[in-house]
RNA sequence: GCCCCCGUAGCUCAGAGGAUAGAGCAGAGGUUUCCUAAACCUUUGGCCGCAGGUUCGACUCCUGCCGGGGGUACCA
């Protein structure tokens, strides 16, 4: 029971339920009504902050007193109410009755109180905690293939992978960010066998790895055709993995070009890793894995390769080995769960990777649970329970999938330039005094395109729509930017220190204390955005307050005319300016979970 | 064939047992002697894919069907 105002009203409830109905709890003190964690945990959110605060729904228990719930919740309320006058601890509370609904309410001085104290003592940190203790969160995400461009198929990974990390470091954890690169397989077959064919070094010149994605397609194409190719790919990787000279030569030279390219756009879109290990990072630790397994009894041949069968737990057989004795990538993520424990000895570790790859951790994180139990590995000292591939659905372009293969991609570079020049554009148009036009266009184009990836549930499939990615107006990330930059601008209009002469007690209309509603919240959504792995959740937060407040911003008082913040009364205008830089440390600190920067002005 | 995900307003999406199903975009109308109009207000628009079932209560859970997508061992 970790919401103050929550515990308190659980507590109330059952002491009050059961002064009311002595009889009930002689004979049924096994009902919720008398538990307060249960209580708890059945409040709900009302749908209007006016009905109140909290709601805890009647129906089940009416149900099982047969007895009306009006009549239930009516008795039940007047004995709450009662308490609220008699007990000071439950004084800030007061309930009312809506059909079977029985819905409470804080006091808006108290609530005001919790919410804007807690904001401005804390500044930035509001909203953290620490029970992660340090302990490691090992976050893989974004995770490119190289010698391919990176599209706009790799932003989801990239930007929910980069949230979470953020979310989990606010929570005491540390975060480790992984960048898990594509950098080893049979592509690279491909990729040197359509190199030697029909690429040269001048070809590589301007702009390389476009030209080597062309390679990429066309070797594609061909294939169709020529089936011969496939044989070639499969040998020039497996001379790749032998060690040949000239191959790793190759491999290394699209490396290097590859990730000139993608760091270019991490610096831009602020995402850090703490390491940078592609799938050839376990090249040389395979073989000790692939050991264990078979030692562990939990290996066989089939048609050749070396598999781990899966068919009692309905999943496909883990490829360990192929016929021609090259791993696959199943090999290096088991291997890779495997060294990642030995270095972190993580608390959970995380794969930010797309719903397609279902089957495929699955296996991974089977073949682990197998693998421990056959070792006998006491159970608080196991890797599996540790393991969540959090997956999200694809980026679909004009409804249909998008493929590197077939060249049918967008590229995240061209969104990003595109998204930030139309920034620029508005920038001259609205406001063409602002210094820093550059920095402030980059801001609010990446804080467009990252928004628009993470507004959907992370599950669905989102259609790459260039209108709504380049909108700046309604439910964007420019629009929570653009209400950041309001607040600051009153601020320096206001031109005083916040946090004195405070009378919380002025903050009295609706709209206000629906924003206050929304800022106490603050933190247990964080909290949820960790249990879900979803910052969509953060996202539906934020444009929830920036709405609540931009109300707040144009409320019209009885005359008619706008009822501004700052006003001749100097009180109501302090009060007012501790709400609003409240507001904005919840929205630059949200937006920053999100790895959204807040301009101050644009 | 088998397994999994998705189906909500013209479009993009919230809601995932509870109150009258909500936002944004698009359409119509309005608000500024300027606390940044990238905003705010009003308004049009819904058999929540279809049919059963469970429940005091179902967009939400269960079953079946229809439609879209993904996975289904030597790609990742």
């Amino acid at each position: 029971m970790k919401d103050k105002f929550r515990k308190d009203i659980a507590l109330l409830t059952a002491e009050a339920f059961a002064l009311s109905f002595p009889e009930v709890k002689e004979h049924h003190s096994e009902l919720f009504i008398f538990d307060p964690p249960q209580i708890y945990s059945r409040l709900e959110t009302p749908r209007d902050s006016q009905m109140g605060n909290y709601a805890l729904p009647l129906f089940e228990l009416a149900k099982a007193l047969k007895k009306n719930p009006a009549e239930l919740n009516k008795k039940l309320a007047e004995s709450q109410n009662g308490l609220t006058l008699e007990t000071k601890e439950f004084s800030h509370l007061s309930f009312t009755v809506a059909g079977g609904f029985n819905n409470a309410r804080i006091k808006t001085e108290i609530l005001a109180k919790a919410a804007i104290d807690s904001v401005l003592e804390e500044e930035e940190s509001y909203g953290s905690s620490d029970e992660g203790q340090g302990r490691k969160i090992v976050i893989d995400f974004s995770s490119p293939n190289i010698a391919k461009p990176f599209g706009i198929g790799h932003l989801r990974s990239t930007a929910i992978g980069n949230s979470l990390y953020r979310i989990y470091q606010k929570l005491g954890y540390t975060s480790v960010g992984i960048n898990h690169l594509g950098d080893w397989g049979t592509q690279f077959g491909k990729m040197i066998v359509a190199y030697r064919k029909w690429g040269d070094e001048k070809l590589l010149q301007d702009e390389p790895v476009k030209r080597l994605f062309e390679l990429y397609v066309k070797f594609h194409k061909e294939e169709e055709q020529d089936t011969a190719l496939s044989d070639m790919a499969r040998e020039a990787f497996k001379a790749l993995e032998d060690g040949n000279e000239e191959a790793i030569a190759l491999w290394q030279k699209f490396k290097d070009y590859s990730m000139a390219d993608f760091n270019k756009i991490y610096s831009m879109m602020g995402v850090h890793f703490d390491y940078q290990t592609g799938e050839s990072f376990y090249n040389d630790k395979m073989d000790a894995v692939i050991e264990r397994f078979q030692k562990a009894g939990l290996t066989e041949i089939s048609d050749g390769a070396l598999i781990i069968n899966l068919e009692k737990f309905n999943l496909p057989a883990c490829l360990l080995r192929r016929a021609d004795g090259a791993t696959l990538y199943a090999t290096r993520d088991i291997t890779g769960v495997l060294y990642r424990w030995q270095t972190f000895n993580f608390e959970k570790a995380l794969y930010v990777v797309c719903s397609a790859q279902r089957d495929h951790f699955r296996q991974v994180f089977k073949a682990i649970e197998l693998l421990e139990e056959a070792e006998k590995v006491p159970v608080e000292k196991r890797i599996a329970p540790r393991l969540v591939h959090v997956e999200f659905g694809w980026i679909k372009l004009e409804n249909a999938m998008m493929s590197t293969r077939k060249g049918n991609i967008i590229f995240l570079e061209d969104v990003l330039n595109k998204a930030i020049s139309l920034a620029s554009e508005k920038i001259i148009e609205k406001n063409p005094d602002l210094k820093e036009i550059d920095k402030t266009a980059k801001q609010i184009g990446l804080g467009a395109v990252i928004f628009a990836d993470l507004s959907t549930r992370k599950e669905k499939d989102v259609n790459f729509d260039w209108d709504k990615v380049l909108n700046f107006e309604g439910e964007t990330g420019p629009y929570l930017q653009y209400t950041h930059a309001r607040l600051c601008s009153l601020i320096r209009n206001y031109g005083k220190p916040i946090n004195s002469n405070i009378n919380y007690a002025y903050l009295n209309n609706p709209e206000e204390y629906r924003v206050l509603d929304i800022i106490y919240r603050f933190p247990f959504i964080v909290r949820e955005v960790a249990d879900a792995y979803d910052p969509n959740l953060m996202v539906s937060y934020l444009l929830e307050l920036a709405g609540a407040f931009n109300k707040v911003y144009q409320r019209k008082s009885a005359d008619g005319k706008i009822d501004k913040i700052i006003s001749d009364d100097a009180d109501l205008t302090a009060t007012r300016m501790a709400l609003v830089e409240s507001v904005r440390i919840v929205i630059q600190e949200g937006l920053y979970l999100l790895g959204i920067s807040a301009p101050e002005e644009m």
